[in-house]
DNA sequence: TTTCCACAGGAATAAAGGGCGA
DNA sequence: TCGCCCTTTATTCCTGTGGAAA
C-alpha cells in the first residue's frame, strides 16, 4: 500500500486564504463607482437614521458580496465610535432556500441560540414570522439583513413583510434595513410593484469585470497568496481571460488560480504553469456539474446523462423530443418510469440556468413549428466524470 | 394577411413525506 | 396518534409564441 503519511512540501503558498471567497481585501480593485454609490446608500446608518433598503444587482462574481462585506466591516468599525448607535448585521445566502418560509426559518436560526433552533417544516408561516420579529426586536438597535442571492426566493411574502415590519407594528425596538443581492438582472421586474418600491429604495448596479480589471484583481490576490516568483508568466492572463469569457466573473478566475496552485502543490513542483491552469479548468468544470446537480432528483440527472450520450455521438444540438429517447432507455435500465414531457422540459430549463447546458429557440414556421435545441455547455468528459461520480456514490 | 405547427411554460392540482402541537 | 402546515416532485391542462408557408 502507498505511504499516505503527511509531509510538508516546498510550499508555493504564502497565504492561501487570500484566494478564498470569504477573504476580504484591504482595498477593492476596479469597483470605485459601485463602492461610491453603495457607500452613499449606507450613510443613513451612521447618522443614526433608519437604514435604506438597498438592492445590488449584477452578474455573478462581479464583487457584490465582496463589496458588501468590505463596506459592512468598515461600517461596523466606524459605528463603534458613534454614541447610541447599536449596529448588528445578519448575512444569509438564499441559495437552496426556495421560499420565504425557508428563508425566515434560516433567519430565525441565525439569530437564535443553537439550543433553540427550529426545524425547516411543521410550523404555520405566521408563527415563523412571529419568531423572526421577536428575535429582531430582542436584538434591537439598527439591524442590517443581507439576503445574498435573493432571487432564489420564489415568493414575495418575506420581501414584502421585512421592509414594512416597523410600520406594521411587527417590531417596535429595532430599525431594520434589508440589503438584497441578486445575480438575476430581471429579478426586480418579476417583483410585485409594492415589494419593488420598498426593497429597491436604493439600487447599485455592478458591471462585469473586463480582462484588464480581472488581471488587477488576480495580481492583488496573487501577491498575498503566493510566494514571490512561483507564478509563471501568462498564468494570471490566462485565468483572467477565462474569467472574462465566463461573463467577467472574478470568483471563477480566483477559483481557477487557487485550483492551479493546488494542482502544482499536489505535483510537488515549485512553479504554477499554464498547464496547471488547463487542468484546473477541467477539474472546476467537473466540480461545477457535481455541485449543480448534487441535490437533483434522479430523473434530472438521467436527462443530463441522455443529452451527454447524444453529444458523445455528435447528435447535439438536440431538440427536447430527441433527448427523450435516450432518457427513456436509461429509465428502462434503472427500472423506473420516465417522467412526463413537461417535467423533462423543466429539467432541461434548470440545467440551462445552472450553465451546464445551453438551449436555443428555433422557429421553422408553418409545418415546422417552434421548439428548443439543447447542447452541453461543458465538455463531454467533464460532464461524464461529474455524473459518474454522483451516480456511483448514490448506487 | 392568415394559418399552422411544435413546443414552451404558466397555473392548478395531487401525492407523498416530515415536523409540530394537542 | 392525528390533524395541520409546510415541503418537493410530479401530472394534466391549457394558452401563448413567432416565423415560414399558403
Amino acid at each position: 500500500m502507498a505511504d499516505f503519511g503527511f509531509q510538508p512540501t516546498g510550499n508555493i503558498f504564502r497565504e492561501r486564504e487570500a484566494l478564498l471567497e470569504e477573504w476580504t481585501p484591504d482595498e477593492l480593485v476596479g469597483r470605485d463607482e459601485e463602492l461610491r454609490q453603495y457607500h452613499a446608500a449606507l450613510q443613513p446608518v451612521i447618522e443614526g437614521e433608519t437604514p435604506s433598503n438597498i438592492f445590488l444587482y449584477g452578474k455573478s462574481g462581479v464583487g457584490k458580496t465582496a463589496a458588501t462585506r468590505f463596506l459592512l466591516e468598515l461600517l461596523e468599525r466606524d459605528s463603534r465610535d458613534v454614541d447610541g448607535l447599536d449596529l448588528h448585521t445578519v448575512e444569509i445566502n438564499c441559495d437552496g432556500l426556495n421560499s420565504s418560509y425557508q428563508t425566515a426559518v434560516t433567519l430565525v436560526n441565525e439569530l437564535r441560540d443553537p439550543r433553540r433552533q427550529i426545524s425547516n417544516t411543521g410550523y404555520p408561516q405566521a408563527s415563523v414570522y412571529e419568531f423572526l420579529f421577536e428575535e429582531l426586536d430582542k436584538l434591537g438597535g439598527t439591524i442590517l439583513i443581507v439576503l445574498d442571492e435573493v432571487d432564489h426566493i420564489q415568493d414575495d411574502s418575506l420581501l414584502y413583510k421585512l421592509p414594512r415590519a416597523r410600520s406594521n407594528g411587527d417590531i417596535e425596538e429595532a430599525r431594520l434595513g434589508v440589503i438584497g443581492i441578486s445575480n438575476d438582472l430581471n429579478f426586480q421586474d418579476q417583483l410585485n410593484s409594492k415589494v419593488r418600491s420598498s426593497l429597491c429604495e436604493k439600487r447599485v448596479s455592478f458591471s462585469a469585470y473586463n480582462a484588464n480589471e480581472l488581471c488587477e484583481v488576480l495580481r492583488q490576490r496573487e501577491s498575498v497568496a503566493f510566494e514571490d516568483g512561483v507564478i509563471d508568466d501568462g498564468v494570471i492572463q490566462m485565468c483572467a481571460a477565462y474569467g472574462a469569457k465566463d461573463s467577467g466573473d472574478a470568483r471563477q478566475a480566483l477559483d481557477l488560480l487557487l485550483e492551479s496552485g493546488d494542482i502544482a502543490r499536489e505535483h510537488n513542483v515549485e512553479m504554477v504553469t499554464e498547464a496547471h491552469v488547463q487542468k484546473a479548468r477541467e477539474r472546476l468544470q467537473r466540480d461545477q456539474i457535481i455541485e449543480g446537480i448534487r441535490n437533483y432528483s434522479r430523473h434530472g440527472q438521467l436527462v443530463l446523462w441522455a443529452l451527454t450520450l447524444l453529444a458523445e455521438e455528435g447528435k447535439t444540438p438536440a431538440r427536447t423530443r430527441e433527448v427523450r429517447q435516450p432518457y427513456e432507455v436509461l429509465c428502462e435500465k434503472e427500472m423506473s418510469d420516465p417522467v412526463s414531457d413537461r417535467a423533462v422540459r423543466e429539467y432541461l430549463s434548470e440545467l440551462e440556468t445552472l450553465g451546464i447546458i445551453s438551449s436555443n429557440q428555433i422557429n421553422r414556421g408553418k409545418g415546422g413549428g417552434k421548439y428548443k435545441e439543447h447542447e452541453l455547455e461543458q465538455s463531454v468528459a467533464s460532464v461524464k466524470a461529474g455524473l459518474s461520480e454522483l451516480l456511483d456514490t448514490e448506487a
